[in-house]
DNA sequence: ACACTATGATTGATCGGCCG
DNA sequence: GCGGCCGATCAATCATAGTG
């Protein structure tokens, strides 16, 4: 595949993970509206400045995140849980609700 | 049946199980339903192989047109789709999302063009 | 220093909704 | 009704950052 890849290839995937405290940010946000983890677009603007990222990342971060929860249920429910006990355990930073039993519904 | 509110000793418990909800389950549809069966061609051919994989030349057509136009006639799909070897699906597939890429890019970068090196 | 994993970005293609 | 477009998302993959 000869992929000359002009040699530099695109700079933009050189990607700097993000602060361990915006995924914090965007983690919290997830865990807490696992039950559809979709924000919109208004939400991902705040968690974009919130993280200091771009909405498009934003986006990204959602994107993956939720492809790769699927990917490894049981390994992410266990992430989920963590989340769901710290949360239980500082009750005062957390400005999102939880979302336990959102809709379980129609599975 | 999700474990209820079991209350009382549970000094480790890993319970919580989150529950699996329907966009956890959501499945996308085949690529493709193969038009027919033709040929495959190394780069432009690869049909519904689920994703296909552009040639650079494939590519690189692709590019020149949507400078010269960001919309496609039926007409012009044709002759696109039929130079390159590609379905008309794909052009027009490939115009859809050539555009939204350069709106996402006018959002955030201010700039149409392609983000390669900063030239300046 | 190196193999392996985690993670951000890219992109062809799908889904639901809207419109001519 | 049908086909194209939009906006969002999926899903596979790329390339690199991080970790042991």
């Amino acid at each position: 595949v000869m992929i000359l890849r002009s040699r530099f290839l695109d700079a933009r995937r050189r990607r700097r993970n993000f602060t361990k405290q915006s995924t914090e940010i965007l983690s919290e946000y997830f865990y807490s509206h696992l039950a559809n983890p979709y924000p919109t677009e208004e939400v991902k603007e705040q968690l974009a400045k919130k993280c200091g990222i771009t909405v498009s990342q934003v986006s990204n971060w959602f994107g993956n995140k939720r492809i790769r929860y699927k990917k490894n249920i049981t390994k992410a429910q266990e992430e989920a849980n963590l989340y769901a006990a710290k949360k239980a355990a500082n009750s005062g930073s957390s400005p999102y609700s939880m979302g336990g039993a959102g809709t379980p519904g129609p599975m | 049946q999700v474990n209820s509110v079991l209350h009382g000793a549970v000094r480790a418990p890993p319970p919580p199980a989150a529950p699996t909800y329907k966009w956890m389950q959501v499945k996308r549809n085949n690529p493709k339903p193969v038009p027919k069966s033709d040929f495959s061609y190394g780069a432009g051919g690869a049909n519904n192989t689920g994703r296909t994989n552009f040639s650079t030349k494939q590519l690189t057509e692709l590019e020149k047109e949507f400078h010269f136009n960001k919309y496609l006639t039926r007409a012009r799909r044709i002759e696109i789709a039929t130079a390159l070897t590609l379905n008309e699906t794909q052009v027009k597939i490939w115009f859809q999302n050539r555009r939204m890429k350069q709106k996402k890019r006018m959002k955030e970068g201010l700039v149409p063009s392609e983000p390669l090196s900063q030239t300046a």
